[in-house]
DNA sequence: AAATTTGTGTACCGTACGGTACGGTTCGGA
DNA sequence: TCCGAACCGTACCGTACGGTACACAAATTT
């Protein structure tokens, strides 16, 4: 992850109101992102359009890859952490991740990348994969291994135990937002479903209460 | 849902066939889906499409609902079930559903559903979401709450009960697939998820041994 | 058998849009 | 003050595609 910060300084000033812009017309789903709309929402002409970023292909990744790089939360440091922290810690991801995935933004992005991977080309589609599904898996699971190794949580596989938070948070939630759904996602909400994911977390993988985590649980 | 079979009969044979291009053409995700490929395909003339299914629009709303007529799997007849009959019922629902939302044609048909949904017009994502997450939800709540009246069951909301099912089988298979993740999903896999995904259900919503139904659970 | 219907195949039209060219303007450096 | 680079705004081009028109064949009706 050393390329942390290269999309926040890969481009100048400018070219930021420019992705701006395009966030601005894909999040506002009224009228079509073309290249015309585009250059006249950022007050730029589209040869510059092109001159900076190729073409609109790679005018959208750099949008992603924009949009991906303000999102990054601060990681958390899971050094000595107790039930109470780790519960904390875990309901704090999935109100972050819940959060993520109701915004207007992700639900744009999202549905980008997917009409893109349906037209061949999935470079797109890998991008919003990277910055959405797996950045959010890489982050947790430092989180649920240090869980693991202070006698919290009782797991083999790491990448399976994420999985099920990530389907107890998730469940139908992005789909149905992705297909057009109604579906009210207020701060109360997400808060609620959030402590009861974590909590059906804690019953699967929850580590007995003898401190040394139990073998054979899946 | 007394409309079940009304697109199996909604079409003649040469419109299902038709029909059937049209879904060749989508689950063939290598050239674009033009009125003018689905002819050629079909062997009709564009004037026929038009004339029998109005517009494009018109075309893909009748294809979504002639794949969701020959999906309909057979509902589980659960009377006086068991806590072995109610496994192997929840497994096969499971199954069934990772299977599906594997399918090429799913992908595809979400694909679209979520590209339309993008550009205003929600016809076509409300009706893949009433053919596919809400679909699988009427199908499966009866036999939870058959699991709940012989008492192998405790939830309070059948729905929530419901959505959890489906986060712990769908996971993150479903958006990994539209955004283009090569995610090898054979049989054994399947199989092998439903019945983690299965019990994991059992875990959080699986009754005591008492008879009654524990209360307070979530 | 003539007429009507139904459908095929092709040609055509209008528009939207990605991409390019170009004149005019601003601005920093010599 | 002059020059060149960067950039804006607009006009333009080519193509793809949704939708329509039309000529012709097959089938069905009368």
């Amino acid at each position: 992850m050393g390329e942390a910060a290269t999309a926040m300084d890969e481009w100048t000033e400018r070219q930021k109101d420019v992705l701006d812009a395009v966030l601005d017309l894909l999040v506002t789903g009224g009228d079509a992102v073309t290249t015309a709309a585009i250059a006249r929402k950022a007050n730029c002409s589209k040869e510059t359009l092109y001159k900076w970023f190729g073409d609109r292909d790679g005018l959208l990744a750099a949008t992603v890859r924009w949009q991906a790089s303000r999102v990054r939360a601060g990681n958390f440091d899971a050094q000595h952490l107790d039930a109470s922290q780790l519960r904390e810690s875990l309901e704090a991801f999935a109100v972050n991740w819940l959060s993520v995935i109701s915004s207007r933004t992700s639900i744009a992005l999202n549905r980008v990348g997917i009409s893109h991977a349906g037209s061949g080309k999935s470079g797109l589609g890998r991008m919003v994969l990277a910055n959405g599904r797996f950045a959010i898996g890489e982050r947790l699971k430092p989180l649920l291994e240090a869980g693991r190794a202070n006698g919290l949580l009782a797991f083999d596989d790491t990448e399976t135990a994420f999985r099920t938070f990530f389907g107890l948070v998730g469940r139908d939630v992005q789909i149905r937002l992705l297909l057009g759904d109604r579906l009210e996602t207020t701060e109360a909400e997400i808060a609620r479903d959030a402590a009861r994911a974590t909590q059906q977390f804690f019953a699967l993988y929850g580590a007995p209460q003898t401190q040394k985590p139990l073998q054979g649980r899946i």
